[in-house]
DNA sequence: CATGAATGAGAGTTCATTCAT
DNA sequence: GATGAATGAACTCTCATTCAT
């Protein structure tokens, strides 16, 4: 069946299905014949289209970020000033499409995989600089390069503690909650950052 | 929970060596008889004490949840006002013992399992209650319950993000860094909190 | 074979492809995907002009025993005396085309296949039957019927022993040595038999 | 089951299930499957005892070589003089033991592997090598070091075609006409050889 | 005619568990 | 109590074949 244009279609539905099936089974029980039946196809068609079981939970999370990317990129193209772009990065994190039970249970799975992982770990940095790329860059604009520093640093752990929550509790995810904690955080720390001075620690330090 | 006529001593051998194997191989190839030869017994010894492999998973997850359950209590002794109990808490959190890189990838681990694990689910709602109720209870003495709820949350994300970010980072677990972090997040909610009053959070949304 | 409306070309260029896959990968690892490949043609080609890979491998004994056949035959028209075609029949079997090291690990591959396919069994059954009968024609013109069969047997003995050991050296076949050794073997045992008395054996043993 | 000393049993006995399993169903279908069966084990036995199913069948091949040096090493003992010894390597090559159905179909599947394993590859030069050298070091007490060179090549050239047809066959292999075959060509090359001077093929190609 | 995407049976291997010693 | 040899089910991957285009 010769029918061009269907490998990314292929892909892409071996992705879905390998999401779909990590949320359901688990990391540990998502084989390849759960996978390719939850695709509708067969077991073959993995190692024909990603090579090996292997490659394709490789771009499945090479997927999820590629998909929290995107959405960023949307969002970006609207935000005017520091303060939007910062909450366009809280947004995405947590958005509709992908702060749901199905991809925070992946990602948690991905997560248990990195530290033994080259390909996943380099991917998983990637994510994390990015983060802490973005956030570092408009903080800068709203306080000193060292308040910048620690904000970044303590949204970006709320924001993967939160990710965390929601995979472990296999309830429906809280987007307005999730949001509103992140941005709170955010707001209460800038709120006693100074613009060119120093940094709210500093001051609750004693 | 040593039954009778079981031995503590190769209990704990093993479920330590179960933990050093999850750091070294990952929990996908922690097997039976890796863990064993870690412990330096024989395979059949794990369902000999622990009735399998899953069950000394378990045990493993329980001691390391009793392990900062006991830091705690041993920090509790010594602290008299809430505020102590508070910096007790996160201290116990970003402890030399259990904020290390082998627990941290261990937990992790066992995370990505307990959406698929009944057994696992409870230990975990365990922790996470506890946290949440000793954080709450506290709070609740020095804000509003409202506010004590909020910041309770916004706590356990962050302490559970820089857990996460610890077992992913494979390098050393910045102790006095994360306990800065977190203490300083706390104050600066504190800060801004009413004590009978309203929460930050309505301040910071102006 | 060549059956009605399927192209020789085609199925000449599969052959040789498969022959070079042989000697490149082996026998077990000579699969439709590679045969294919070298062919520059498609993998369901080999079902289409074959009707599978069984029917092919066959094809590719039948040629090789082919290849030999027709420089036998242009050999044989120059011969005149039985010591010529003799001579023909050490030369065919080790003419520049044939013996060759692609060739000698095709034939190596597909001995090792023939105790176990019928196929492949009356092949090889005609290859030797024919060598046999070859040796043996012109043999009775120089020797005793008994001695023939001797020199026969024993000539053929030494043909193969020489295909087998080029196949399993992987270097240059050694035409010059291998004739050499056979023509010299030959021309010993004849000097040794009475034209119609007894055998060589005989007398060697005293 | 912990019995003491059962490796070697075991290891013998799947050796010999899977020389069994060669003749019963050819190289290319012979399984861990079937090998196990014959032995009347599980599957997983041999990845056990031999790490995997290519150890297992790089050991048998080596065992069959063992086999033919042990046999020629009883037969040495009582060999005194160099054609007693010539006399024992090819009663060795044709000995009741090894030159059967079963052993030499085997032989014929490892050397077809023999291009492509470097294992056997190594394997087969030892054995080649210590045949030659056993060969000429007998006939160099017997003639010219030239002769001696070349009876060898002959005569394990006809040895190995001699296998390989017996191989080939399927039936019953025939020893005493394989011994006296060989025996006559190697006296009939003395025979024709100078003690110090110079070689038959010299004279026979007048 | 020719292609190559798709299938699924079967291969080797791993590993938790069992149990005779 | 403690061992580790043995099992066999389940896994991933390969590949000859089929067939819609």
């Amino acid at each position: 069946m010769p029918k061009v244009g269907m490998q990314p279609v292929r892909r892409r539905q071996l992705i879905d299905a390998t999401i779909e099936t990590i949320h359901q089974h688990g990391f540990a029980d998502t084989t390849i014949a759960r996978i390719s039946k939850a695709a509708g196809m067969s077991s073959g068609i993995i190692s024909h289209y990603f090579g090996g079981k292997n490659a394709l939970l490789q771009e499945t999370m090479r997927s999820l970020m590629k998909d929290l990317r995107n959405d960023y990129m949307v969002r970006l193209a609207t935000a005017k000033t520091p303060m939007d772009r910062l909450e366009a990065i809280i947004n995405t994190n947590f958005n509709e499409e992908q702060f749901t039970p199905q991809v925070t249970v992946a990602w948690l799975s991905f997560w248990a995989q990195v530290p033994f992982s080259d390909q996943l770990r380099r991917l998983n940095n990637i994510y994390f600089q990015r983060l802490a790329s973005n956030l570092r860059h408009e903080l800068r604009q709203l306080t000193t390069e060292e308040c910048a520093d620690e904000i970044s640093s303590a949204i970006a752990a709320m924001v993967d503690g939160i990710w965390v929550r929601t995979g472990l509790s296999r309830g429906q995810a809280d987007i307005a909650g999730a949001r509103k904690m992140v941005l709170g955080t955010l707001r209460l720390y800038l709120a006693n950052s100074p613009s060119p001075a120093k940094c709210p620690k500093k001051h609750a330090k004693k």
